[in-house]
DNA sequence: CATCGGACCTGTTAGC
DNA sequence: TGCTAACAGGTCCGAT
């Protein structure tokens, strides 16, 4: 489910919630996440101040003066903040209990995400290795072009690299490609970078565009407030599959590039 | 180092 | 209508 544009809608749905609260406890009902939550991410929570609420690459990480818990939402994780009374679901293994009587609870029916701990002055290892975010002055197309010489990976794999940039997950490289123009199969080595310059900006846009959208949900994505995201509507290529190019009326491939379902338009993009 | 395949899970949908 | 198989927004890890 979520890539960059949908935790960050995230974030900026609970920071409002979450900052200058005081954390009550960490309510665990399931520790087998992607890995089991450690005690150390309770024992860092429970008491302390919300400072703040920020986001890296995919990762969502609630600050305080110990340190931060670092929250990704795998493929199908999703935060919603309610009242602490509020009925539990299937699939809800975690609440911040704060202290004005609501909670932050997490929802992932597939287990693919994670709740870690990283002690202040830490960088824990997963974020260590993150290329730069999309909106950086670091991400730009000589650097895309730098990195993809003499790889002969496709693309869209290449630009769904974390340590290429961050964020840009199976949806938005396929309609990032799109609005770039360029084929989603060819070797990354072999886009010019003129090409990498107008798919950077193409990036941009695209995420930035998403986010004021409120995201894409496809099944079952909603925003903090339970809202769904609407940028589904705007999609170009992605889950189009043989439906007319929106551009040039060709029909819309589809085809598994590197493991994941791929879209383009095989008369627009080259 | 780059690339590939498998792994982690459950729910929904497509196809017979 | 019911069963099964394929597929789903991520990304780590180990083998090659």
């Amino acid at each position: 489910m979520p890539e960059l544009p949908e935790v960050e809608t995230t974030r900026r749905g609970i920071e409002p919630h979450l900052v200058g609260r005081r954390v009550r406890r960490l309510l665990l009902r399931e520790r087998r996440l992607r890995w089991p939550v450690a005690d150390a991410v309770a024992a860092g929570l429970a008491g302390a101040g919300i400072d703040g609420v920020r986001r890296r690459a995919k990762y969502l990480l609630i600050d305080n003066a110990r340190g931060s818990a670092i929250v990704h939402l795998g493929m199908s994780g999703s935060l919603r903040v309610l009242v602490a009374e509020a009925p539990v679901r299937a699939h809800e293994h975690w609440d911040l209990e704060l202290d004005d009587g609501h909670v932050l609870r997490y929802h992932d029916p597939r287990r693919f995400g994670c709740l870690l701990w990283q002690p202040a002055d830490d960088v824990h290892p997963l974020l260590a290795d993150l290329g730069p975010e999309p909106f950086d002055a670091s991400f730009d197309g000589a650097r895309l072009h730098a990195r993809a010489r003499g790889r002969s990976a496709p693309v869209k794999h290449f630009l769904m690299d974390q340590r290429i940039v961050v964020g840009v997950g199976n949806i938005y490289a396929a309609e990032a490609l799109f609005r770039a123009g360029i084929d989603p199969r060819r070797a990354a080595g072999r886009v010019s970078a003129t090409r990498y310059e107008v798919l950077a900006q193409a990036v941009r846009t695209i995420l930035a565009h998403a986010i004021e959208r409120g995201g894409t949900t496809l099944r079952d994505f909603l925003r903090p407030d339970g809202e769904p995201g609407y940028f589904e509507q705007e999609l170009m290529v992605y889950g189009r599959a043989g439906e007319p190019c929106r551009i040039c009326g060709t029909a819309v491939r589809t085809a598994a590039i590197g493991q994941r379902s791929s879209y383009w338009c095989p008369s627009c993009q080259r």
